[in-house]
DNA sequence: AATATTTTTTAGATTAACCTAAACATTATC
DNA sequence: GATAATGTTTAGGTTAATCTAAAAAATATT
């Protein structure tokens, strides 16, 4: 069993590689984990030595399937516990990211699969990001903005685009989160605005809005 | 902030003193602790350095007020989420225990808030342990064994003395847990059984079994 | 290509929490 | 009340995860 240490710098790793796929230079480890380089030398040593990354000396780490799939377990029950909080304890999505980080170290499978059957199996958490399944697997469903699809479409909204917190607030203000069912009623060709259905309620919104909506196909 | 150590130390003397009020060997703490003496020694040194603990050489330790204050945060959060894992994920008693050791040690006073709230501010956990308010006060209600109680009876049960998994387990099959309305609708005199309303259902039981449920006054 | 700069590693310390073995206190027993 | 038994503390050591400072390697600059 790997130590809340050795799960975190499996997981800055993961994130850093950009899902594995570029290799991960000790300084920006230190700086992502803020701590030091030579701690962070000392730490991927260890994690080498039980195969859990990939290491050359002075040219970066990087996971190996065995590191991925383990930093995709502390991944999954991150969003899971991120979507508990939201879902379930009516916290906000900038509030729960750092409460996470501490229950996505507690070891107990079956209270992961308890959890994931009580939020109904989610996809995504709060902030569309998609969650890894049971096996580590992360279906990445297709992602279309809004402002592309017409008039009688039925679909899910999968993420926004969260950078501004004005946006955001109005998101939540009309109910538009990742997860949420939503509907295409018209569509104006003049400005492209759309008169849709979300949390089942009625709402104009702009393409200034739509294009920021990311949803299923 | 305590280490999830000292946290653990702290618990186990206020468990073990009573709810403070003997004081706690050294070697009962080892023992509880799974650990040695010695270690316990430079703990219990630490504890008491930063107040948290009377301490006299040779003679034992025990809580002091902001030290009993501390513990009964902890065991709160615990109980809140034991009460948690079986009221909403659907565990069994059994199996609550060792994950809650670990989700009792994570910190943030809001999520306890939030719990507090998404559980309606639960007075017992599902063992009819009660939960510290957020103020690490116990509210003890007082306890009266349903077999002493007489037809007419109206209340709620407080907590089961849950030695036999047998019983345990019939008492789950009749709906009857802490926290759960009770009513007596009729009292046997030839040999004290009782027809009570428990869960919305009516059940007979004998004296056997309600002399072993607790119930508020 | 030589030198300067940046990045990484190594060497040696530190801290928290544990350990074993030995020394020391207290309590029990004759 | 001396001695044996039990319980506790001290002394010194270990491990995981950090750190600083210095050495070494890679990269950038002139």
């Amino acid at each position: 069993m790997l130590s809340l240490a050795e799960e975190n710098y499996l997981k800055a790793i993961y994130h850093l590689s950009e899902d594995g796929t570029k290799d991960v230079q000790t300084n920006a480890l230190a700086d992502s984990l803020s701590t030091k380089a030579a701690s962070v030398t000392d730490m991927i040593k260890k994690l080498s030595a039980k195969s859990l990354i990939s290491y050359k000396k002075y040219y970066g780490v990087n996971v190996t399937a065995k590191g991925k799939s383990q930093a995709l377990q502390v991944i999954r029950k991150h969003r899971l516990w991120e979507t508990f909080l939201v879902q379930k304890l009516d916290f906000t999505w900038d509030e729960v990211h750092e409460i996470a980080e501490q229950l996505e170290h507690i070891q107990s499978p079956r209270l992961i699969e308890k959890l994931d059957e009580f939020l109904d199996y989610p996809t995504v958490d709060p902030h569309g990001d998609p969650i890894p399944n049971g096996k580590g697997k992360i279906v990445i469903k297709p992602q279309v903005p809004l402002d592309q699809i017409n008039e009688g479409y039925k679909g899910t909204i999968v993420a926004v685009k969260d950078s501004d917190s004005a946006f955001l607030k109005y998101l939540e203000k009309i109910g538009a989160k990742p997860g949420k069912k939503i509907q295409v009623l018209s569509k104006e060709a003049y400005d492209e605005s759309m008169e849709v259905i979300v949390d089942n309620q009625k709402v104009f919104i702009s393409k200034e809005v739509s294009k920021n909506i990311l949803v299923t196909e």
